[in-house]
RNA sequence: GGCUCUAUCGUCUAACGGUUAGGACACGUGCUUUUCAAGCACGGAAUCCGGGUUCGAUUCCCGGUAGAGUCACCA
């Protein structure tokens, strides 16, 4: 009685896919995958027209990215002699016909296929929103194919879904209003009807359905952005789904665990990218030194790519995401391109009230730089920390995180020295002085 | 417009009739600190409106209102 679960992950290559097209994949995914089912991935390419082959490698290499793998993989391009049989068998039968047209549009046929409405009304059990019903009579009778060898995409998608077996039907909520056309269909060609789970939309900030025009990104985009697949993963269940507790990250085996179909919000939400970068900057913190420099390699400045292993731990704590780096060596690590001009005052720690101690304790900080050996952090930093304990640390630690960066803000003074060297730090200590 | 779906802080959401309506992001304040970030503490912020049902409605029912989806020889 048991029969496995199988569903189905069915995009159309015509255009780049976005998060809310990932998030029915994802879902369908862990829905197959805690039931020890079966995950079909169909690429619905009947439209000749539009279908594009890069469209087509974008969808299979965001899945790759994402990690889910299908158990099964179909093109609808290669299905057509099984569709054209249904397309005479549902003539054949009385449930489809031939019909003479005038065409209204440029590319328009004078004939078509259409299904033979019995005008009856269908109810079905949505998983997330209950019992839909809908009169099918004012769908009149619809067009299922434009020719005995092309169909069209309701014929199609009733016909693969039951031949492949598909036992849930997850997907987005646009495709509500399909649904009893697909029934209609299904009592025709004598399939079962699915179970069906149709999702909230992912909504544009306007609260409108996510679009190109709208903003909406390809996921290949927010890999290029310097978003990780984890985090893309994480925050795509959260849009629309929780387990009810407080928890907000979730590796994949505990999304598999705790997903519940029935659990899933019936209204649409709005991506918010803010949060999608909280998400990213936890999974950047989990990341080991190797996996962050391998992430991180191709946001580097280019003459730093080498050199970067004692920047990487003070970029890591900075961003979001990846591509914040590029923006970072323009202010907080701008030191290692060099120092701005700065006026003199900027030396001055905020509670001193000239710039006489400030002269006093850079001379003393130069003086121990000048006689120190190794020039590690950490013995740049006990050479100087009694006298920082003594004078006060930010009136002799802000003179020198000054003179070393010139900027309000940048890494710890010991990290800049280490990171410059001695005869930079030498060079730079001496500017300042030089202003004084 | 017809049909369908939906409605809790700005945003994502929790509360399956009884809670001071909870959490997270963002925001504000403070602490910490050599700056920034992080961290910690605190704070402001919501049940669309109107009727029922009930001892009691965010929760159930009805009606409004608002929003969304869909009405192709696209999927």
């Amino acid at each position: 009685m048991s029969s496995k679960v199988v569903t189905r992950f069915a995009p159309s290559p015509t255009g780049l896919l976005h998060v809310g097209n990932y998030r029915t994949a994802l879902f369908s995914y862990l829905f197959a995958l805690q039931n020890r089912g079966k995950f079909v991935l169909r690429i619905e390419d009947t439209d000749k027209a539009r279908s594009k082959k890069e469209y087509e490698e974008n969808i299979l290499e965001s899945l790759n990215w994402l990690g889910f793998k299908h158990d099964e993989f179909f093109r609808q391009s290669e299905r057509a002699d099984i569709h054209k049989s249904y397309i005479e068998k549902l003539i054949k039968s009385g449930h489809a016909y031939v019909s003479k047209e005038t065409p209204k549009e440029e590319g328009d046929r004078a004939e078509v296929i259409r299904f033979k409405n019995p005008n009856k009304k269908v109810k079905f059990n949505d998983l997330i929103r209950g019992d839909i019903e809908f009169d099918t009579t004012e769908l009149g009778d619809f067009v299922i194919a434009k020719s005995m060898t092309e169909p069209v995409f309701h014929l199609v998608v009733v016909v693969d879904d039951f031949e492949m077996g598909i036992t849930h039907v997850i997907r987005g909520e646009d495709h509500i209003s399909n649904t009893p056309r697909h029934i209609l269909i299904q009592e025709a060609i004598g399939a079962p009807t699915p179970l069906y789970a149709h999702l909230p939309l992912i909504l544009a900030p306007d609260r409108s359905k996510l679009s190109k025009r709208k903003g909406a990104l390809a996921i290949t985009e927010y890999r290029e952005k310097g978003y990780l697949p984890e985090t893309m993963i994480n925050f795509m269940a959260l849009l629309g789904w929780n387990p009810g507790t407080d928890q907000e990250l979730f590796t994949m085996d505990e999304l598999v665990k705790t997903f519940d179909l029935s659990k899933v919000q019936k209204s649409g939400a709005i991506f918010n990218e803010e949060k999608l970068g909280w998400v990213n900057k936890k999974y950047i913190e989990k990341m080991t030194a190797e996996e962050f420099r391998e992430e991180a390699k191709s946001f580097l400045p280019e003459n730093l790519r080498e050199k970067s292993e004692k920047l990487l731990p003070l970029i890591k704590e900075k961003i979001n995401k990846f591509s914040d780096i590029p923006e970072l060596f323009n202010t907080e690590l701008s030191f290692t391109k060099g120092v701005p001009d700065y006026a003199k005052e900027s030396l001055k720690w905020r509670q001193e009230k000239d710039l006489v101690n400030t002269k006093e304790y850079l001379n003393l900080v130069l003086e121990k730089i000048l006689a120190l050996e190794d020039f590690s952090k950490e013995s740049v930093k006990s050479a100087l920390w009694p006298i920082a304990e003594e004078k006060g640390k930010g009136a002799v630690l802000w003179p020198m995180r000054y003179a070393l960066s010139g900027r309000d803000q940048s890494p710890d003074p010991f990290i800049l020295a280490e990171i410059l060297g001695k005869d930079e730090s030498i060079k730079r200590l001496k500017n300042a002085l030089s202003k004084l």
